[in-house]
DNA sequence: AAATTGGATGTAATCGATTACAAGATACGC
DNA sequence: GCGTATCTTGTAATCGATTACATCCAATTT
């Protein structure tokens, strides 16, 4: 006898509310009251369920509440699914907030794919969450999402959808703060400024494009399309590989890059150091996001921060507010937060 | 008359089986049978069900599907919630092979907080999910833990726990993987070399740590205590500064740095620059990981791949396999991976 | 033509919680 | 001492699907 046995839980097995009911001597009602409104039953009648509770080790069946309650406790976030650390602080604020509430944060990827798209509509109709956050940068294409209302509440991140409405909004002012870099790197002395836009048909990357364009129009600087690099598929290194590639082949480069991400910047510094051409001393580079690595990246990079985690809290906020007003047509919210220029390393003024 | 007018969906609010029966002119019990098997159902039945499920937008509900058949089809990740650009891909490949199979894939992140450790061990209880991945690298401090057999099967991913049993654990061969590194270093004619260790509590640390002092003493280089960096709280870029000035601070330096992680590395890679120290120049330094950035970083990261995609999708599949078995005793599995030394331009040989 | 077989379908119980309503107990006022 | 208001508790319906069992009908066998 060399140890004492380890006492095994006092109960094996699901536990339900009728267990619990029988061993405090009440009705399932009365354990469900002392659970959703202690001050409606006797002092004398919570204890005794409180005990019985903790005797069996109860957890209420949440398929069985849900059932019930028409809800689910659960919300939807649709990522793209590549790229996906930039995408990991809203993540985080979105679970922080809505685990503090009770909810649980149920992930999908669509990866731009159609079926992936029908597959987590399926999710939404079947009644399986309460509400819809889309960090993809649209709308999956699905019935679900071509008539307003919808089944619950939804919410766009990052990205907005002209001539679409029925969702709350939460986006930067790219425009503004695309604007901003242009007439920094303008301040600095450069002229012939190129920019590596995103893909050409993401909303952001549109507004990042026309606020560089925007900034050169104002500056007298003439625009010129040899400089406006498109072509990118995405927010990645790849895109700013392509577009060393293009700085490198130039007859006469550009002296300052505007890459339309920090991913892109990153690749596009990497490609061009292959060839010794070194940021910032032989051209000034910037970004557009403010990854955690553009503190960390050599040389550390000058972009424009995009407060990612505050677009989370502030969505998941939103949604809560939505998701318990019930069926009622809540109101929507469009929220446009500015971004910030981060002046580090990777730009210089032109001697 | 400008525009044909938008025609709404033929039902809405919620369609049950019930409206799918009626229409139909059949009982649910067929409608349920024409959906779980087609094949017992007349074809005429199928027919007339199938037309009134696509005339009214029928999606079954989730809860009461739960409610009866006692699953969710949900498996909950427990992540640590800090880091995380480094979990993606197992996220990333959990996600691919659980939502290929029908299963929804909800997040946690338990910042390793214990009250956040129990709001998830009560999700479990509660019959939310059907399975728990743990990658969090240890168990939460729940009863629900403290006893096996679990009441849903459990999954182990990046890091074992030595004393418990009744889950599968997925992870890489870390003390091998940080001997091969530390002799690469050594082959590189390396005898100063420190290892910045992660977290002391931290069982992979351990590992990598043991693995480079058994390199040492193959190579019968006496083990200086003076050069193994331990104080990091996280595998984070933090560590890898405090690592720097420990570095810049000594009489006499290390040749050769082996951090236990990429983001280590990075850390100390730009804390050493800021004192004008260069990589690989002035010394060696190594990663482990192989995390997206290494291959960008500048210089490219000398580093032990560690196949996270491949932990998270064979991970998926145990789990899956012993989900579908029911309330068996599946055996469990213990998977161990090896990692691949990949040379780039961080580390080189002493003169 | 009657008996038997098998397939298709319907009826109703079931999963585990919540909650409207009913009933019982207690206290209070007259 | 009795009626009424208030508070506590129990009974039973309900949420929406699945499924064991019963029933019905047509095809096959004798």
């Amino acid at each position: 006898m060399a140890e004492a046995p380890v006492k095994p839980p006092a109960v094996r097995g699901p536990v339900t509310i009728q267990d619990v009911a029988r061993r405090a001597g009440v009705s399932t009602a009365t354990v469900s009251r002392a659970l959703a409104m202690p001050d409606r039953v006797t002092d004398a009648t919570r204890e005794a369920v409180f005990a019985a509770i903790r005797e069996t080790g109860y957890t209420p069946n949440a398929a069985a509440r849900n059932l019930r309650a028409k809800t689910t406790k659960m919300v939807l976030v649709l990522l793209p699914g590549i790229g996906n650390s930039f995408f990991t602080p809203i993540l985080n604020a979105l679970e922080e907030v809505f685990s503090e509430a009770g909810y649980g944060v149920l992930i999908g990827y669509t990866r731009q794919d159609r079926s992936r798209e029908t597959h987590y509509a399926r999710v939404i109709r079947a009644g399986q969450v309460d509400g819809v956050l889309l960090v993809t940068g649209h709308l999956p294409r699905d019935e679900e999402f071509t008539h307003f209302p919808y089944t619950v509440p939804v919410s766009l991140l990052l990205s907005e959808m002209p001539g679409y409405s029925g969702f709350s909004v939460f986006d930067v002012e790219n425009r503004a703060a695309a604007r901003t870099m242009t007439d920094y790197l303008i301040g600095l002395g450069h002229r012939r400024i190129a920019h590596i836009a995103g893909p050409t048909l993401n909303p952001e990357a549109n507004e990042r494009m026309a606020g560089y364009r925007e900034a050169l129009a104002a500056a007298g600087i003439p625009f010129d399309p040899g400089l406006l690099w498109t072509g990118a598929t995405n927010f990645d290194f790849a895109s700013g590989e392509a577009a060393a590639r293009r700085f490198l082949d130039s007859t006469e480069r550009p002296t300052a890059v505007f890459a339309a991400a920090d991913e892109i910047a990153f690749g596009f510094l990497r490609a061009i150091r292959s060839a010794g051409v070194v940021a910032p001393r032989d051209v000034s580079v910037a970004g557009f996001d403010d990854t955690e690595y553009a503190f960390h990246y050599d040389p550390a990079l000058t972009t424009m921060h995009q407060p990612r985690a505050e677009i989370g809290r502030r969505s998941a906020e939103d949604m809560l507010r939505r998701m318990r007003a019930g069926g009622d047509p809540e109101p929507t919210v469009r929220v446009r937060l500015p971004c910030a220029l981060v002046i580090r390393e990777s730009a210089r003024r032109l001697d």
